[in-house]
DNA sequence: TATATCGGTCATAAGATGATCACCTCTGAT
DNA sequence: ATCAGAGGTGATCATCTTATGACCGATATA
């Protein structure tokens, strides 16, 4: 997965941004399109993504929140239109910031490092007795170390970083499997099912991993 | 805990952003220094905390970084120094976002609503002892959490998003189950039916989950 | 080579949902 | 007051989701 995708069709402006990027250490992919970056995105996934609002083909906001149904990658709106409405509009799509053309490309390198820090600069989470280590991938449930096979870590670590909120199927699927994994959106039961076990969880009477009955599941 | 603390030298300002605040449904605590601003954080708490800079004791990027010292609340930098400089410090130092004064206060509440989604998973619509949380579709009714199945929670949060308002039961149908949908308009029926006896609402005498003759249902 | 673990599939069981039906009640125009 | 049509409601049941034990191949481990 690249670190940041940007959705730029001025070259100039986009190469730049690339360049500059690149000199602070991340992975960048950019496009063109409005298409290409969902489809790209829907490929190998983001971390950020920087999105501007006049695209040749889709409208930016149609991008936004077509990100928005099933992936809460941070979106940084990047656009030469000043309208209040605008403005709305894309923060009330889920954009964490919307920053008018012309930008200083340094301030908008500040955010990108602010939000990298605050999202995925964790090295440990934890909810409810249950901590996990990102780095060594281990795990401590109740006080009691426990070894979770990679898979179920991944899972987990998911849930646990997203508690609280109803993740759907697909959505744990594309991103602990990837989306172009041919196994069968079935596994994620079986999953479920191990780590239960593991956290002392009885589905009938979930305390930690709780069904939501035709979404998903999520973590309290 | 308060969810909102407003750091703002200027009364009239701070008011006015206190007002509009607490109709969105937070509860907000509002100071006028830093001083003052660092002691009731370190005595209350606040989930995050909208700080100007220029404040008549301490520097506002002091308070902001003893702020970060040990809790990672967001913090939203509001100012008139419009300096590059300025808002590369503010932004280094660990501030969510750096808003120049004179800001639009519609923006500013909406970049706030943006961040209680992402970071506390609260996104709430409410009205008369009625709370659906969208993030984790789940519901709290006159203070007790109950269960509602997708297509009740649905259509609920159709009416409580439209409140007082009466909507066509054509409208609801189309909404919740979609317009190519199969199923019979009359399913609604049933469905408004099981609503009210989760809300403990009558009919004939019903208080929340009024029939509109002729037209369909309204929440009031 | 033998063994254990992981991660996935399958079949089946268990459960929840929600559409429909049948029948009842209410509304309001005539 | 009557009546047609709108709305309410309990029961039923097909369908879709989820849970789970069994099994199996691949891969790592001893």
């Amino acid at each position: 997965m690249t670190d940041i995708l940007i959705v730029e069709d001025d070259r100039e402006l986009s190469s730049l941004l690339t360049d500059f990027l690149r000199a602070e250490g991340y992975t960048v992919s950019a496009v063109d399109s409005g298409d290409r970056a969902l489809q790209l995105f829907e490929r190998y996934g983001a971390k950020l993504v920087v999105l501007d609002i006049n695209l040749p083909d889709v409208n930016g906001f149609a991008v936004c929140s077509k990100l928005r149904e099933n992936a809460d990658t941070p979106i940084l709106i990047v656009s030469c239109r000043t309208d209040k409405e605008d403005k709305l509009n894309g923060l009330g799509l889920g954009a964490d910031d919307y920053i008018e053309k012309p930008y200083d490309i340094d301030i908008l390198i500040a955010k990108i490092k602010g939000i990298f820090k605050r999202r995925y600069q964790q090295e440990m989470i934890s909810a409810d007795g249950v901590t996990l280590n990102l780095v060594d991938k281990t795990a401590v449930i109740d006080g009691v170390p426990v070894e979770l096979p990679a898979k179920e870590f991944e899972l987990l670590a998911l849930l646990v970083e997203n508690k609280g909120k109803a993740l759907r199927k697909e959505y744990l699927f594309n991103t602990v499997w990837g989306s172009d994994s041919d196994s069968e959106l079935q596994t994620i039961h079986v999953h479920i099912n191990r780590l239960r076990q593991k956290l002392g969880d009885d589905p009938k009477q979930a305390k930690r991993l709780l069904t939501v009955w035709g979404v998903g599941y999520k973590f309290v």
